[in-house]
RNA sequence: GCCGAGAUGGUGGAAUUGGCAGACACGCAGGACUUAAAAUCCUGUGCCCGCUAAGGGCGUGCGAGUUCGAUUCUCGCUCUCGGCACCA
């Protein structure tokens, strides 16, 4: 019989998806599982391929874990809000929500062609009210708790897309969207304090199964450190400046100060308010040049870039060493960083080497290197930034780095010259963007009352229905143009006021999707709690290694904010993430329309099948691994497809009941490797092993392996190929359906077999192998050997030692 | 610069408590079938020497080390990829 790939899965993704094979049962005795992998964005160019990967590993995973016994919720949705359908929208002249609609039926179609076997009772779109009242609702709660305020922040703009960024969204220096480069500009806009969850967000890791490198890149992404900050006096006048640092040790070679441009001091002297003697139209020429650069521009060329800035004409007094350290401006400090202040100490860091070369200034050297230099600092390799031992130093010499900085910090303390503060990398985050596609920030400005929040009854405030989609170039939002939208009586004086028109980022929908699975059609609360205690935390999140800081640390700290609501029963939303790989183009570059290297699902699928397509995905190569498509390889497994259709329908009449002990042996161990691997998110290995039972299954006659044993060789591939395997398990006889059929089953005991090849090596070098006995002593086996002519003439001189690994290896040890 | 991952045939990759390196697949070469091509099937395929043999030598990025034995463990390098970054 010929293997028609198309008609076989047209029969069975129609016959899947009208009974509840894929059902997940809420509060179902059997054990459960939730396996989650990232919702897609459902542009309208259709599946990628990264989503074909994603999801057949999930998909592969699910499948197993439902046939291995577990009740597995494997659910999908849509993360549907976004600038790529805005912009559409805005071309075509047609509303956002028509356009979704379309993409996600499109997505849907395709994933339903793939074999994905997702629970669609349990589909959610983050653009349905019925969902984003939910998403409004977490934010009044931020609200509520003292989380949200609204603040006059520099944000990151993009000209082109015309939208505030979050500093994530800023890839060295351009929108992370449309690739143009970015500027700074001030907007009131509303941000939410995720560095009060900071601690508790790399806490929280201990009690995951994360892979290292994503605990790594959150630990790293959140970056907690110790800093001290130092006030000192300026010399002249009644002001101080506060500088900090977390190198409070190297504080006797400060020799200047340096301001970051937006620096309150700056301000001050510019607006006379102190006087100063150097030349002022020089410091406003400086500051008024450097503010207009971009992030890009201050972030060029970091390294070895020549320093600028300007002199103030003010000092610092140091109270350490009473001397007067100089006060410039200048651009490399960067007025988000600590106190938008820093202390130069040339000798130890490498910018204010620089600096200091630059500008003359003085380079006086207080740590001794880890090769016991002690001597003056005069070009670029010798400046020490590492820890060493003090000197020059005062009371500090001769401490250790870590003891000194102890030291001077409780010095600096007693002294009231300092007070030590935790700094994070990790900002808080900027939640307001100035678009119509997304949800609107449940709020209202009243001129009496201030920021007043939508009752709760009254969510979800909807995206009222409008003409023009376009943003503005002022920065408002075009949800500030519907006047009878945005003008409200205040819910709690009733006097004159006004919506927030500015929405939420992507990020909004995405930080709480998982819980909605579990309860889709709730309109009471996020989800049942029942239900929750029943499913979460998810078990196993599959996703790609981009969202492994951001869409997970947002997460993370929403889910750990409603716990600490009540609203949820575990302190972490996931137990284990397990990041892939992304697939390149067949030129090894990142696959993109500009390259012409795209492929898309569809192109395989059409031509050879989903079985296949999904078959291969998995096949190139371990699931975390970046692997460039290759499209020769796909026909090995195509062919392997045929092959174990061709297979068992022409030996369908041969098959026995009893296999043959070859057969026997393999299938078992297969069983055990197949079962192994997948647990272990390995999903290429599988299919070789695979593939070389059916090898062994062409190589021996049909009669020789039961019936039993084709059974289990179907259900080890159904993962792989549901639609295959279903219809060769239908062909055999086999009740519907093979996916919810019990997996096979591992024997431990290990075969008796008549005798074993022992490898034999003479002085850890191959020689040949010897057939025994299994339980054989070494003294027979030395025997056997030295009986052995071919073995014999390798071993010359005398025979030291003789290894013998019981059933594994024999060395000879000889000289 | 910091953090993380990695380097195995012509290619993707196997090999996890240290024990037969190169499974499986692609590609390539030869053959069968065919008027022919495609498809399919069979055989061979790490490199070098050797007669297309027998046989031997070399071989998991480089250099040392531990061990009877190292792709695997230790130390020191080189390079590649991913993330972060004038973070003071």
């Amino acid at each position: 019989m010929k293997y028609n790939s198309k008609k076989i899965e047209e029969k069975w993704s129609r016959k899947w998806f009208e009974s509840d094979v894929y059902y997940a049962k809420d509060f179902d005795e059997r054990e459960k599982r939730y396996v989650l992998v990232e919702f897609p964005y459902p542009s309208g160019s259709g599946l990628h391929i990264g989503h074909a990967f994603s999801f057949t590993g999930g998909d592969v995973y699910a499948r197993f874990m439902r046939m291995s016994g577990f009740n597995v919720l494997f659910p999908m949705g849509w993360d549907a809000f976004g600038l790529p359908t805005e912009n559409y929208a805005i071309k075509m002249k047609r509303k956002p929500q028509e356009i979704t609609k379309e993409n996600t039926e499109m997505f849907k179609a395709q994933m339903k062609n793939l074999g994905f076997s997702f629970d669609w009772t349990r589909e959610i779109n983050t653009t349905d009210p019925r969902y984003y009242k939910w998403t409004q609702w977490i934010f009044l709660k931020l609200f509520e708790k003292g989380l949200a305020y609204k603040d006059e922040k520099p944000i990151n703009w993009c000209p082109s897309c015309k939208i505030g960024l979050a500093n994530e969204e800023v890839i060295d220096g351009n929108c992370e969207r449309c690739g143009e480069g970015t500027t700074r500009r001030n907007l009131s806009q509303w941000i939410v304090k995720i560095t009060d969850y900071a601690d508790r967000l790399v806490e929280g890791l201990e009690d995951t199964e994360f892979v290292e490198k994503v605990k790594a890149a959150q630990i790293n992404w959140i970056d907690r450190k110790e800093w001290i900050d130092i006030t000192y006096d300026i010399k002249g006048v009644n002001e101080r400046v506060v500088v900090a640092t977390t190198r409070p040790d190297t504080n006797f070679g400060a020799t200047f100060v340096v301001l970051a441009p937006e620096h309150d001091l700056v301000q001050k002297i510019l607006g006379g308010k102190i006087k100063v003697g150097e030349d002022i139209e020089k410091i406003r020429g400086y500051v008024k040049e450097s503010l207009k650069k971009s992030e890009l521009d201050r972030q060029k060329d970091v390294l070895g870039r020549k320093k600028t800035g300007v002199f103030t004409g003010l000092y610092a007094l140091n109270p350490l060493t009473k001397e007067k350290m100089p006060i410039w401006i200048a651009d490399f400090v960067l007025s988000t960083v600590g106190t938008g202040a820093v202390v130069g100490v040339p000798a130890h860091d490498v910018r204010d080497f620089e600096f200091a070369q630059q500008f003359g200034l003085s380079i006086k050297r207080v740590v001794e290197d880890d090769k016991g230099n002690r001597g003056e600092v005069g070009s670029i390799e010798n400046v020490f930034v590492g820890e060493g031992v003090a000197m020059n130093s005062d009371f500090l010499d001769g401490l250790k780095t870590k003891e000194a900085i102890e030291k001077i910090m409780n010095y600096l303390e007693e002294k009231g010259w300092g007070t030590r503060s935790i700094r994070y990398h990790l900002r808080d985050w900027i939640f307001s963007r100035q678009h119509y596609w997304g949800e609107p920030i449940p709020m209202i400005s009243c001129e009496k009352c201030g920021w007043v929040p939508v009752p709760e009854e009254e969510l979800p405030v909807a995206l009222p229905e409008v003409e023009n989609y376009e943003p503005t170039d002022t920065g408002e939002s075009p949800l500030a143009k519907i006047e009878d939208w945005v003008n409200i009586d205040c819910p709690k004086c009733k006097g004159k006021a006004k919506r927030e028109t500015d929405t939420m980022p992507n990020w909004a929908g995405s930080d709480w999707y998982f819980i909605r699975y579990i309860d889709p059609e709730n309109d009471k609360a996020l989800a049942d709690k029942g239900k929750m205690k029943y499913w979460l935390p998810v078990d196993v999140y599959l996703g790609g290694d981009e969202h492994n800081t951001l869409h997970l640390l947002y997460s993370r700290f929403i889910y750990q904010f409603l716990y600490d609501l009540g609203e949820v029963p575990t302190q972490e939303p996931y137990f284990k993430r397990i990041s892939h790989g992304v697939i390149l183009g067949s030129d090894s570059q990142r696959m993109s329309k500009s390259r012409g290297n795209v492929v898309v699902p569809e192109d395989i699928t059409n031509k050879l099948g989903s079985d296949v397509a999904r078959t291969y995905l998995m096949f190139m190569g371990p699931f975390d691994s970046t692997i460039a498509w290759n499209e020769k390889s796909l026909m090995g497994v195509k062919r392997f497809a045929q092959r174990v259709y061709r297979f068992v329908t022409e030996n369908i009449d041969e098959f026995s009941t009893k296999d043959s002990e070859l057969v026997e042996q393999k299938i078992n161990e297969v069983v055990g490797d197949v079962t192994k691997s997948i647990e272990n998110f390995r999903f290429n290995t599988p299919v070789a092993r695979l593939m070389e039972t059916l090898n062994l299954f062409e190589s021996v006659k049909g009669g020789e392996i039961s019936k039993e044993t084709i059974k289990n060789f179907l259900k080890l591939l159904a993962p792989y190929m549901p639609f295959l395997t279903e219809e060769l398990w239908s062909i055999l006889g086999e009740e519907f359906s093979i996916h919810t059929k019990p997996w096979p089953e591992y024997k431990k005991q290990i075969l008796k077999t008549e005798s074993i090849e022992i490898p034999v090596q003479v002085n850890g070098k191959m020689r040949g192998k010897i057939s025994v006995r299994p339980e054989i002593t070494e003294e027979q086996l030395k025997k056997k050997i030295f009986a052995d002519e071919s073995m014999k003439k390798h071993v010359v001189g005398d025979v030291k030692k003789l290894i013998y690994v019981k059933g594994k290896i024999v060395n000879i040890v000889c000289n």
